[in-house]
DNA sequence: GAACTCTAGTTGTCTAGACAGGTCTAGGCA
DNA sequence: TGCCTAGACCTGTCTAGACAACTAGAGTTC
């Protein structure tokens, strides 16, 4: 059959009292959405409710079930609609329990920001590694590990502690990089290939040695990042980012 | 022309070379975005290379252009290429710089852990919103607001404080619900349509009022969390949640 | 009443072809 | 030299139809 979506906008039969908001161009796939975002934005098809199928969308929309489906598709990976083969396709139940923060590199923040981020270099060095951290690293005990001590500022005010150590067999030339021109965070993007990452959260007091390169008191409290991250077999890097309470927040938003 | 991919599997000249994992029932779709996925991962296109156009891929795998685009088009929504219409597909830059945690409802999480929970609820009313806060949930100052505080504990020990308004308009029935059986996220979940949501976290010490009902010294740092939510048109509630410090942290993983 | 079979309805996936519109480059022309 | 245009190439999108696999319910048989 001949193309002719493009061709004849619109005036298809039933068609035209649903899509048809007044000069869009936007393609079909986007109207369907668009509709059922609504619609479930609403009230209408409360979480759990039967949402209409593939079929009754064609014969509601005017065009084919390709088109339908890809809609339907990606609201689904969106989490706003489930859908079951044989069954049909249902609003998600509880709206999403757990919705994402997104966590960003700290010096892309700053500049984003507008503000002037300078790095001070602490420790730069090979060392063996301590008990604990080989075995998260995966290396053996004693054997040499890359160390940086790393203090970020904004704005002259330090913001960050990054205490990192780096797995030598990912990254060889991780001690020859200048950190006050780019970031371990960046520099590991780079020239590694990350694979998957990990996040620990906390509240906590500083250590001395932190307290004092950040110029805080010893019992003010410090949001308290720990990163893990991997390639897809192993350990690049672990680092410990300790910023002041008083100056750093975490913070995003969720659009369903 | 017939169908030909279900009945024919396999054997379709240059397609044998790439796709065919021994014993794999996957759809081709799945094949093609494994193979994408399974290059960047190992170092052919670096970060900002040009991938194969969708014109090759079919050539490669012997499959019709949409599967091949149904293939790209997920992978760009993961985030790990980018497509530019009359250019081509490139690896993404940075491998995601920016990366995702995630939240989850505090009751779904200590009962994951096999852990009991109980909330005890110091304080469920109605009462004046006092200034910055009615600016903050859209109401007249002085009007009246719903507040709850409730006490989360995880196998009897305090895990966290939930200091809660709530604009009365969004969930008329707040102060009749039984918030030692449900929780305030969940409840708000199921009786309101969920938007929108705003999180910032931080370090700080709790009030006194705070450390008192967490049963900690005054000074000890603790995990704020303040959370937003909002309906498409107007703010749901605004909930400020303080964890011990010493007790815990958010955690998270994430993979592209 | 229980177990089985059949069927209608639903999603999952793929095809071959088409049109639309953006980008880039080589060649022609002033 | 500089500008413009035609064409090659690329992604974005849609179509009409097909087969596959699954589910729930109706009907049948034991």
């Amino acid at each position: 059959m001949v193309f002719t979506n493009h061709a004849d906008p619109g005036n298809l039969g039933e068609a035209t009292t649903v899509g048809s908001l007044p000069g869009h161009t936007t393609a079909p796939f986007a109207r369907i959405k668009h509709h059922l975002k609504e619609g479930l934005a609403a009230g209408r098809w409360p979480p759990g409710a039967l949402m209409p199928s593939e079929a009754e969308l064609v014969a509601l929309f005017g065009v084919s079930r390709m088109t339908v489906n890809r809609a339907l598709r990606e609201l689904q990976a969106e989490g706003l609609v489930q859908r079951s083969q044989g069954v049909g396709t249902f609003a998600a139940p509880l709206h999403q329990v757990s919705s994402t923060l997104t966590i960003r590199d700290l010096q892309e923040e700053i500049s984003t920001r507008g503000h002037l981020h300078h790095a001070v270099v602490n420790l730069q060095r090979s060392e063996p590694a301590p008990e604990p951290l080989a075995a998260q690293l995966g290396v053996a005990v004693g054997a040499e590990v890359f160390h940086t001590l790393i203090v970020h500022h904004e704005n002259g005010l330090p913001l960050q502690c990054e205490d990192r150590f780096v797995n030598p067999g990912c990254a060889p030339g991780y001690l020859r990089a200048d950190f006050t021109q780019t970031t371990p965070t960046r520099y590991l993007f780079e020239h590694t290939a990350l694979w998957r990452a990990q996040y620990s959260i906390e509240s906590a007091r500083a250590t001395a040695q932190e307290a004092q390169l950040l110029g805080i008191a010893p019992d003010e409290p410090c949001l308290v990042v720990v990163r893990r991250t991997f390639t897809r077999d192993a350990a690049i890097t672990i680092a410990r980012l300790v910023h002041p309470g008083s100056r750093y927040r975490l913070s995003g938003e969720f659009t369903p």
